[in-house]
DNA sequence: GGCGATAGTTGCCTTTGTCAACTACAGAAG
DNA sequence: CTTCTGTAGTTGACAAAGGCAACTATCGCC
């Protein structure tokens, strides 16, 4: 890979944390934080069910990890049930104020999106997804 | 905007977000931080040679950029001159060990990339630099 | 010359995150 | 069944990151 393309995909990398940065605000006007958003939204829809494996999605420390799931159970927004074949692991789930929120989120971040791309045709969205996806496919992940 | 195009669109800014997480550790085996880093990137290579610029560009605040800048000049990274001009403000510029720091960043940053996109033709790389144009010019971006 | 705005600094505080020690349980090996 | 190593989660102590407001000095303008 020559250096011109380095330099255009480092350019994108800049642009594209630009947008982050102002999408990543969807948690605002509610009382979350970005992490507890995320850890909403990997429990609520991705069934991400014990702290390990949010530990391993969201790479936190599990001590600050233990203490922020421990926030969000005093706000009821999470119950910890004490699984019934481990004992040494609690079952996450959201609460329904939970999954209120979690709707809420959803919400806020689908709105972000729209406005970011308002405006686009049905061929330009079309072609919009077929470009994000050949980006996601032309990466080399590291395996961790 | 339909619905199955903003969920397509989120989780490649969920995949680009890991991305990001990843490469964002190019400072790493430098002793900056993150913050750091970029600072020396916009003064050394954007000509972002006030605070106040970079206030705008990295989206920071001031006090805390203030105390961040004093940490870069007493590493001697960087340069604070008065500026003629305007009393008030201070010119910005990186040492030439702040350059040499900045060299080493970019390299890093660079490896990453390379990294990332590793294994791509020729083709295929022409392919990701327009898929990724295309991204940034349908992106609506907001008036700050 | 006076006045609101801007550049940057400093003190104070909260939030976020790191690290290591600790308890409790699991699963395998003997 | 005991012992040993590994994993799940908690807690305490601490460090780093960042936000907020007050302050000084200067600017540009009426």
């Amino acid at each position: 890979m020559n250096n011109e393309a380095i330099t255009q995909i480092r350019a994108f990398d800049r642009f594209y944390t630009r947008i982050f940065h102002l999408a990543d605000k969807y948690h605002l006007k509610t009382n979350l934080t970005l992490l507890e958003a995320r850890i909403l939204l990997e429990i609520g829809e991705h069934h991400r069910d014990t702290a390990s494996l949010l530990i391993q999605e969201l790479t936190v420390d599990k001590g600050y990890l233990s203490r922020v799931l421990k926030r969000l159970v005093e706000q009821d927004l999470l119950r910890q049930t004490p699984d019934e074949t481990d004992k040494r692991a609690k079952r996450l789930s959201l609460t329904p104020t939970g999954q209120e929120q979690l709707a809420l989120l959803n919400q806020r971040a689908d709105d972000q999106v729209a406005t970011l791309f308002a405006g686009l045709s049905a061929v330009e969205t079309q072609q919009l997804l077929a470009a994000m996806q050949y980006v996601e496919d032309h990466v080399h992940l590291p395996q961790d």
